[in-house]
DNA sequence: CGCGGCTTTGATGTTCATCAAGTAAAGTGG
DNA sequence: CCACTTTACTTGATGAACATCAAAGCCGCG
């Protein structure tokens, strides 16, 4: 983890109109001035369940996992999430530790704000309270739906869902690094590394998809699609 | 569904303390002229997944069910909840419609305060707001944590989780009637009737607990739990 | 270059879903 | 209130889906 400071004032940032838009100036000033800026490795953890929060944290740019850990030392991981996700917003109004690990899976630059400061925004700026209301409500939906879709389906099913939810909201490509392991697929759709694999395996057998290493290519789209629904 | 009107004011509302402690009187005015009394039957849905969003309910009595029903037309159940559980906080703020179902459980009184007046509250009063965000932070974490909680465990362990929840956070005793069917456990913790049905006959012949239809009694606690943590 | 983590495949067994079939209970209309 | 219909409950038999165990090749990195 490193500190950087490349950005000189949030007023030109792309995130500004996801959440801070309806800041006024002196607010802005407030933002800027508590503002740290972040850059983690792949791999590196950036909370820890456990961890108190006291800042609020979004993606600028990379990807990251939100994670558990159970008593046998396995990770479930909950949701992957990018660049404009509000990450720390689960949790923060209700607890002062985090209930989730986050780690980075791809080089990923956050912005750190004091919770202090989000505070006195929320109770200064109404327009801006409704404004975290919303993102907060967002994430928290699709957690809960993004763990639904995986509940109702089986390995292949799954696996065909993570390759099109990687295609089409991370990446935006029919071809892709997998940012993940196998084992982390594993746990993101609760299923063991091995039956992962052999899912990936068969996939390929099957002229779905053409993989080498981390390399993805989703040959046929359509019947990825169709897996992705009836599996 | 009727239409009741036995509370005359807030002023005196159990729940008061839990979300609208903030308001001064004036704002407590508009919460009851605004707000409606509604009782619903076991079985009855009280929104549909779809049904449009206008206006937040919070449970006075009884118990619900949020849910989602697949492509098959298959339930799954998110979470039960409780009087105090402030169930419409989901999706509010991030979608127009319901992204899950809701229904009750047992008999249900629900006070129903139009979204128009919830959001001007939080307009003007930032504590009412930060209340807001707390409430909702706290609902969604349950289910998201209850979620994961039955998808580490196995058949066994889910049930006994289940029993342990219902023993414990719902009705405070070792000793209770069923609320739901054996169906609906099975769509709570993900797994077919059958084996559900299977699982508790086996709790039986082992001693863990005794039951008569709905009547359930935990008879060997410890063991209970132990099975909810190893299973 | 060797160590540890990742990947892959195979063999085997367990867990769980499905199908079937019957009893019990609960709701419904005359 | 009773016959009827539907829904809930229960148990058994069977097979599919998936976990586990084992073994070996691969790759990156110190």
């Amino acid at each position: 983890m490193k500190l950087t400071n490349e950005i000189e004032s949030c007023n030109f940032c792309f995130y500004r109109k996801l959440l801070f838009d309806s800041l006024n100036d002196a607010e802005y000033q407030k933002v800027n001035v508590s503002r740290k800026e972040y850059v983690y490795n792949r791999g590196e953890i950036i909370r820890s369940e456990g961890d108190p929060i006291n800042s609020f944290m979004y993606l600028r740019s990379g990807l990251i996992k939100l994670y558990k850990t159970d008593k046998n030392g396995k990770d479930h991981i909950l949701s992957l999430n990018k660049p404009g996700d509000f990450i720390s917003l689960l949790s923060i109004f209700s607890d002062s530790v985090y209930k989730y690990s986050i780690a980075a899976i791809e080089e990923t630059k956050v912005c750190d704000i004091e919770l202090q400061t989000l505070n006195k925004l929320i109770t200064s700026n109404s327009e801006f309270a409704l404004r975290v209301l919303n993102r907060m409500s967002r994430i928290s939906d699709d957690v809960i739906d993004g763990q639904f879709e995986i509940s109702k389906r089986q390995v292949k099913g799954r696996i065909a869902y993570l390759l099109l939810f990687l295609s089409e909201n991370i990446y935006h490509k029919h071809e892709f690094r997998l940012p993940i392991t196998r084992r982390e697929i594993g746990e993101l759709i609760s299923m063991t590394t091995e039956n992962t694999i052999r899912t990936l395996s068969e996939f390929r057998k099957d002229g779905v998809i053409s993989m080498s290493g981390k390399i993805m290519k989703i040959t046929d789209y359509k019947r990825l699609e169709s897996i992705s629904k009836t599996g």
